[in-house]
DNA sequence: ACCCAGGGTTGGC
DNA sequence: GCCAACCCTGGG
């Protein structure tokens, strides 16, 4: 049972930013709900307390359908959980709470002078209705977040998202919380760097074991069971970096420029896949992740419908958007999608 | 069975 | 710097 609540206080319309296909997590377990003839949209999912020694606890955030100037919050520890064995107070835990939502869902970025610049451009100012309260969707797990940005490369929404739910529930830690009002109970983390180590990633490395016991238990630590496909030597090849040579808590504080080049030392990730990293997963707010989409919008927008290189795209982006670059390309890719200027470039 | 596309990346010239 | 080849899976 959710007994403690927080709650907030800013635009954002949840649903909208849960569902726009970011690349930084897969979207939380969803449930709607009813209140004296309102619908409310759940979301929850479980954050770990990293200043807290990790205390994992699980979040239901609730918002009214027609409400994107509010929201509320409810947590809930594990079961066998018990404060008084803590040196913890519910005053810290609600802080770190309270940080963690503000970072994951950016609700310190003014909303409002965005649209302002937004309106100021004639060919942006269109998203600001179709957009109304999106905004990014920060990794709660960088590494998650690069492994999800990896699978993510020549690769659907759909599938990719299917493949890190998966990775999740099969290497992931589980957490079960009582089952009180709640109609999902059961949550999964994300598997470790060093878990990755272990990780088969070629079908050939199972028939080296003949024995028909081992080789089940090698099938089930081959990354491809998951469906990521050849991305999976990529993902082993690149946790390899991260434990013996990359730093990822490191690229954090570094310059923009200094983190894209150094993040795109892993393997599977190009510049494009290294802009979403470092969006979505670090909240570097200049990287304008540049794919077929954004390129195609890009070009139609601002260069008379001449196709430029994703390269030039990326340019663009950064060098007119500056600072908003981040949410420009989060706000005109959604545009697209929504509004049918997708399916016309298609053409 | 075949063909194609998916919020790209890699390695070749 | 450009372009083809390419790695897989799921849907038509």
């Amino acid at each position: 049972m959710m007994h403690n609540s927080l709650k907030f206080n800013s635009l954002i319309n949840l649903k909208l930013t849960q569902e726009s296909g970011q690349t930084s997590q897969s979207p939380w377990y969803y449930e709607d709900s009813l209140k004296s003839e309102s619908r409310i949209h759940n979301y929850s999912d479980v954050i770990l307390l990293n200043k807290l020694g990790n205390l994992p606890v699980l979040i239901k955030l609730s918002q009214y359908e027609n409400d994107f100037n509010s929201f509320d919050l409810s947590y809930d520890f594990l079961p066998n959980f018990d404060l008084s064995d803590t040196c913890f107070s519910f005053k810290e835990i609600n802080n770190e709470i309270k940080n963690q939502i503000i970072n994951i869902f950016n609700l310190d970025f003014d909303l409002n002078s965005f649209y302002k610049f937004l309106s100021e451009d004639e060919k942006l100012a269109p998203s600001v209705e179709f957009c109304n309260g999106l905004r990014l969707f920060i990794a709660k797990n960088k590494f998650e977040c690069i492994i999800s940005s990896i699978c993510s490369a020549n690769n659907s929404i759909a599938r990719w998202t299917k493949s890190i739910s998966k990775i999740r529930e099969t290497w992931g830690k589980e957490y079960i919380f009582s089952k009180e009002n709640e109609i999902n109970n059961i949550f999964y983390g994300f598997p470790k760097v060093n878990d990755f180590q272990n990780f088969y990633i070629d079908s050939n490395e199972e028939y080296e074991n003949h024995d028909k016991k081992h080789k089940i238990d090698n099938y089930k630590r081959n990354l491809k069971s998951c469906g990521v496909g050849y991305r999976a030597e990529y993902m082993k090849k690149s946790s390899q970096l991260l434990l013996n040579k990359i730093d990822i808590e490191e690229v954090g504080n570094m310059e923009y420029s200094e983190a894209f080049k150094t993040i795109s030392e892993l393997p599977g990730v190009g510049p494009k896949v290294a802009d979403c990293i470092l969006l979505y997963g670090y909240g570097f707010m200049e990287a304008f992740p540049s794919d077929v989409w954004i390129k195609r919008i890009i070009s139609s927008l601002y260069f008379g419908g001449n196709e430029i290189s994703a390269k030039k795209t990326r340019e663009f982006g950064i060098d007119y958007f500056g600072d908003y670059a981040g949410y420009a390309q989060l706000y005109l890719f959604h545009f697209a999608r929504k509004s049918g200027l997708m399916d016309k470039l298609k053409k």
